[in-house]
DNA sequence: ACTCACTCTCTATCAGTGATAGGCAACTAG
DNA sequence: CTAGTTGCCTATCACTGATAGAGAGTGAGT
């Protein structure tokens, strides 16, 4: 019935995350929805892991298409908003972060990744600081959506009133302040 | 034949957990370690979560005893202490992230998080960058161990010939000078 | 026109999973 | 001595990810 197709599935099974959350995903449940037999899926995807990941790479996208910095720019302004194209991909599904941190990141990032290192070399910061800033950024922006959406998720009152957006804003900000003083030195 | 007893069980499921990884973790497994049958795990715990929160507990017990900052203490030397025995206990079992991420704190954290914070404020720091202090580091610092551990467990050549302790510290420093900063203003 | 290979979905089935129902032995309190 | 509770057992459930292998459809080569 169903012209099944790789980004058909990918696009249906993050329609089915959203729907019921990562550990309700399964391979079934997602077949039914494209209107076909659960052994299907295996034949575009190896295994249940691949096609998490290929989730993983999808949710990414909308970040991965982010324009990239261009010389001019203001290192500063660049690194926030960077960072908060990234908390947004995390949080526009369900799970998103939990997805996330379950995958390896993949060829095309990298070479994105060194683009942007470079534009931070080339602004000022050293080599050791253009790198601390990207990865405690994402490994701070990670722990931060992983926990808001296990908050949301659980016991779905907000945690303590806790206001996920400006409590990232903040951190993000404590970071790069300290990111700031040192180029500044 | 085995006096089963919930931590008996949480000590061996924690074995289990180093052994295998958190997925292949199974109450089988688990059940034929102990020398009984799976369902008798359930007499002793509700489900599988519930088993798995017990041992998110316990992998932090030995962080929880670490002793409170007392009323002298040099701040800044504490929350990098803390942090540090924060991560050690996520790092001393396999996957330790992964299962910490997936439970709620606990009542007894909760008062010890409040002690904490109000160390953190006699010692000179706003409520709000005490609060900040402890959501961001603590955040960080499992962003951190999750993409070790990811490292670790997968690709197992270590990603890029990265320190995962030195940018750890690193990253923490970072965080911390721009809270010093601050308090020093 | 015929055949061969390839693509893609199907049916059937597997071992393994978390969980529940209900039985039965051992202990303990009245 | 009996009644209740504790704590394990057997048997079974619905469900999961995965594999084997059949077969329908398509298209290219001769």
């Amino acid at each position: 019935m169903a012209k099944l197709d790789r980004e058909t599935i990918v696009v249906e099974a993050l329609d089915l995350l959203d729907d019921l959350g990562l550990a309700e995903v399964s391979t079934r449940r997602l077949a039914k929805r494209l209107g076909v037999e659960q052994p299907s899926l295996y034949w575009h995807f190896p295994n249940k892991n691949a096609l998490l990941s290929a989730m993983a790479e999808a949710v990414m996208a909308v970040h991965a298409t982010a324009p990239l910095p261009t010389p001019g720019d203001d290192w500063r302004e660049w690194l926030l908003e960077n960072s908060r194209s990234f908390r947004r991909a995390l949080l526009m599904h369900r799970d998103g972060a939990r997805l996330h941190a379950g995958s390896r990141p993949q060829g095309e990032d990298l070479s994105r990744a060194l683009h942007k290192f470079q534009f931070l070399v080339s602004s000022g910061l050293s080599e050791r600081d253009a790198r601390l800033a990207m990865l405690t950024i994402s490994q701070f922006t990670v722990g931060s959506v992983l926990e808001e959406q296990a908050a949301t998720e659980a016991g779905n009152a907000a945690d303590g009133g806790l206001d996920h957006a400006e409590a990232f804003e903040d951190g993000l900000t404590l970071i790069v302040d300290s990111l700031v003083s040192r180029a500044d030195r």
